[in-house]
Parts: structure tokens; C-alpha cells; sequence
DNA sequence: CCCACGACCTGCTGGC
DNA sequence: TGCCAGCAGGTCGTGG
């Protein structure tokens, strides 16, 4: 489901409703999402009160006393939606994790597909976390700059498109935001990633800069099910110039009006550009 | 090491 | 109306 700044929205819901709460109980639907829930998982979780909750990438990690971080993934499909003390609940279908916290609320983690991923580390193993460790740098961070970007391209053979889309390379973008980054900055997404000249590599971080802020601003992108944690929904998806565009003009070559919008495959992924703006 | 590609899942849509 | 192929916001493991 999510990039950057979908997360970045349930991080900051997360933050304003859960924060402080004590974690009182955990119910585990079924054995694990991608992978099986850790050994301990449920237990070290338990009793321990939620310090803050922080993002790196599409990571959320939850802070919890005594020392331990718990890491969220949500996949393609995972969502959280918070049930009040006096509602009633009932599981719905692929509600996998029930935390119960101190107040009576309850906190749901829901996944149809299941991509998603949980797990609970000490805190001062984070930089070493098989997840975490090798991924590239925060784009919406001041360092993240036009030199940072092209030095990680400069490694890359892959098409741009492709290179945006490795989390080693920039954290937190996934398919629309690349293509829309890319259509801002002018880039082909066929250019091969070390062939981006300075130049441009400074447009594209300025691209996506503008994109995750622009997005952030609006709650994120809610194609089918991306939530806040209030059940509201984003609308920067209004925004988007080129993502499921195909067939559309621009709006922004002079095309005026001809479907100039293309859709092709990279990686196995679809991508949405305007062969005449983006070069 | 790098890269391409399939696997992992369920649900929805569009074409027949 | 029903069925089925294809596709969906992401990562990871296995090959070459």
C-alpha cells in the first residue's frame, strides 16, 4: 500500500493516539505475516509503555520502555485502525495483531495480503537490523541533496526508474512517487541511472522533495484502502500528473490535449511517463 | 558484488 | 450473470 508519506500520515496518527499507552495485551490472529511473528514477539511487547513512534524509510518503529523497538511494515496492503474502550469489537476478515493498551483502546493491524512485517529488537541493535541497514538516505532530510543522489546513481546500471525504487538508493519511495518524481524532473524513465547528469540529478531531487512534501500535505494517496488511523482518507492521488494516467494527455507538454501519457513495464512494475516532457 | 525475475498473498476489475 | 486473467502502493531469495 503506502511509500514515505502514507507512512509518514499513520506514523503521525499512531504518535497522536497511541503515544504514552502502555501496551496491556497482544492477540497474534495467526503465525506471521511474510514471514512468522518472532519467537518472544508477544511477550516482550507486553506491559511495556510506547515511548514515541519514529519512521525510517516505509518503517515504522515504535520505541517501547525498557529498551526494545518494535518495527511495522505494511506490506502492500497493511493498515491500522484503532477501536474505542466502549465499541465493541469484532475480528474482521485479515485483522492479524490486536494490541490492547492501558486506556481500553484497542489498536488492529489488518493485511490482506500479508506482505507486511512485525518484529522486536533492542534498541541499540537497530543499526545493525537486517531491514534497516542497508538502506539509502531520508529524502525529505536537508543532506539529501542533488550530489547525495547522483553519487548513489553513479552506482547504478538500471534504469532511473528502477535505481529510485532500490531503498538503497533514496528511503521511502515506491512506484507512484518515482514516476511522478521523474515526470517533474523531466527524466526518461529509461535513462540508465549513471548516465544522470548532475544537473539532473539535482532536478530530480528537488522532484522528490516537492512530491513527498506536496503528498504529505494532503494525508498521502488513497487508491483502495490507504487510511489514517480515523478511517480518513488522503487525496494527493488528485494530484498525481502521470501515476495510472495512461492514455490522458499531461497536461504540461505541448501536446495540448493527445494522450501523450504511456504506461510500460520496468522491473515488473508498471510505469506512467510523458515520452515528450521527459527525456 | 550486481541484476533480473519469480515468489509471496488476497481482492478487485474488466473482458468475454 | 459468472468466470478467469491480469493487475495492485513492496520486499526478498534464488539464479545467472
Amino acid at each position: 500500500m503506502p511509500e514515505l508519506p502514507e507512512v509518514e500520515t499513520i506514523r503521525c496518527g499512531l504518535e497522536k493516539s497511541v503515544k504514552n499507552r502502555q501496551i496491556v495485551d497482544v492477540v497474534l490472529r495467526r503465525g506471521g505475516l511474510r514471514a512468522p511473528f518472532p519467537q518472544g514477539f508477544v511477550k516482550t511487547l507486553k506491559n511495556r509503555k510506547i515511548l514515541r513512534f519514529r519512521r525510517r524509510a516505509k518503517y515504522i518503529l515504535a520505541d517501547l520502555e525498557g529498551g526494545y523497538t518494535w518495527l511495522i511494515h505494511l506490506g502492500m496492503s497493511g493498515s491500522f485502525r484503532t477501536i474505542a474502550k466502549k465499541q465493541a469489537y469484532k475480528p474482521e476478515a485479515h485483522d492479524h495483531v490486536i494490541v490492547t493498551l492501558d486506556c481500553g483502546m484497542r489498536l488492529v493491524y489488518n493485511d490482506p495480503r500479508r506482505f507486511g512485517q512485525m518484529d522486536v529488537f533492542p534498541l541499540c541493535d537497530e543499526a545493525a537490523h537486517k531491514s534497516l541497514v542497508h538502506i539509502g538516505p531520508e529524502p525529505l532530510e536537508k543532506t539529501f541533496d542533488g550530489r547525495a543522489l547522483a553519487q548513489r546513481l553513479a552506482l547504478k546500471k538500471t534504469p532511473i526508474k528502477q535505481a529510485l525504487l532500490d531503498q538503497r538508493v533514496v528511503a521511502g519511495i515506491g512506484n507512484i512517487y518515482a514516476c511522478e518524481a521523474l515526470y517533474r524532473a523531466g527524466i526518461s524513465p529509461k535513462k540508465i541511472a549513471n548516465h544522470i547528469k548532475n544537473a539532473e540529478a539535482v532536478k530530480l531531487a528537488h522532484a522528490i522533495k516537492a512530491v513527498m512534501r506536496e503528498a504529505l500535505a494532503s494525508g498521502g494517496s488513497t487508491l483502495r484502502d490507504h487510511r489514517q488511523l480515523d478511517g480518513s482518507t488522503g487525496y494527493f492521488q488528485h494530484s498525481f500528473d502521470v501515476y495510472g494516467h495512461g492514455g490522458q494527455p499531461c497536461g504540461d507538454c505541448n501536446c495540448k490535449g493527445k494522450a501523450c501519457v504511456r504506461s510500460i513495464t520496468q522491473g515488473g512494475r508498471t510505469t506512467f511517463f510523458c515520452p515528450v516532457k521527459q527525456r
